[in-house]
DNA sequence: TTGCGTATTTGAACATGTTCAAATACCGTC
DNA sequence: GACGGTATTTGAACATGTTCAAATACGCAA
């Protein structure tokens, strides 16, 4: 039997303190007082300050999905569709800038949390699903050849947004919203390319590219 | 005056002991002692162990743009010059990739480090001039209407070659070459649809991306 | 209830990054 | 050569993340 009541508190009062504080300002020991509870009971819980961190992570992830959950089911564009997610994603986490930074940061540099990582591996396919979703349900269809790419550079490119967001400085990260509108109309085009002529071959080096981002470690 | 040799002697005693032992492993009192200096002293000429990061990260350019000089000024197509950078920057970084994850990683979260924020400024364009010749030497020569555009893009890309390189677990980054080598080759057709009746539409909607992205701050 | 084994919690420590006021070395001026 | 001011260096501290052995609580068999 695992209590984890008290867990469930230490995880609660670390995000509130985060999202209060900031990450880098939130102690240990701010957390374990707030929680009444010992700092190493936390660590007991816990094995480092980024695996709260990591528990955010999920957290975000689930966030997002709820808030995106109409727009999956209903209809419209490719592009349309990608927008809202975007958009989307950017409300859920918009709070949370003031430490996304430590929280983005954390999940590139420790080999479990990262992307990439074959640990971190279901909350990856997670966190892909909602772009396979995207690409499943958009209207015009997408071409057979290319929708089983299309989720993973999608999933690539929003990697590259909260990248950007990271280090959006402007209010309320406008700027990022301004990115996302100017790039998700070069959707349309890519899909153009791939019909072409000579557009099988560019789909097929781009399959072979993605193949080795993604493939398992 | 400014004593510069100490400065000097405790950045290439935490290089190399950055090398030697990994960025956590590596503590701001065994540079220090290693120097035979003190902590404080340490303190003195970098205000944080990320400053040392930062100095690295500009001997990194430095080293980049050397070995691929005769690259940079000999012939070659676009993509033929591009790869020989992005492998000439593999070669460089090798050595350092047991730690690379904390440069990249401190690079991407300190707001003065940034590649995105104003200060980094120089060490930016300095490393975007790389692409700016890759560019510019290239034969067939690049159409007017991108040449401004591509140093930006190519850049972009580097940056991300970068990011999957610290993930990159395979033995001497093995995958990183490859997907350099798979990512290269859709230089070509980019160029060709930007030749495309609806190309250059396609030209300005990436033009527009690319302003916000490198906006300044 | 009693005792035992495991799950949880604690308190006291450790090493680290970092700060700061005080000490020292250095340099040009009288 | 002595003086004054600045650049450099130091030693002692602080708060933080983290560890660990010991203490406590809990659940269950006898």
């Amino acid at each position: 039997m695992v209590r984890t009541d008290t867990r469930q508190l230490i995880l609660e009062t670390a995000l509130r303190l985060f999202e209060e504080r900031g990450y880098a300002a939130t102690t240990m020991r701010a957390i374990a007082t707030e929680a009444g509870v010992t700092p190493s009971n936390a660590y007991y819980w816990f094995g480092s300050k980024d695996e709260l961190v990591q528990a955010f992570y999920l957290r975000i992830q689930t966030e997002h999905r709820e808030r995106v959950a109409e727009v999956l089911t209903g209809p419209g564009s490719l592009a349309e569709r990608l927008r809202a997610v975007e958009h989307g994603y950017l409300d859920v986490i918009g709070r949370y800038h003031g430490f996304g930074k430590a929280f983005v940061t954390t999940a590139l540099s420790t080999p479990e949390a990262s992307p990439f990582s074959a640990a971190s591996r279901q909350p990856r396919e997670e966190s892909m699903a909602i772009f396979t979703d995207v690409v499943s349900g958009s209207r015009p269809a997408v071409p057979a050849k290319i929708r089983p790419l299309l989720p993973e550079m999608l999933w690539l490119c929003h990697l590259g947004i909260t990248l950007f967001w990271v280090n959006d400085r402007s209010p309320d990260q406008e700027r990022t919203r301004r990115l996302v509108d100017a790039t998700v109309p070069l959707i349309a085009p890519m899909l153009r390319v791939a019909r072409l002529p000579w557009g099988s071959a560019v789909v097929d080096q781009v399959r072979g590219a993605l193949g080795i981002v993604m493939e398992p470690a």
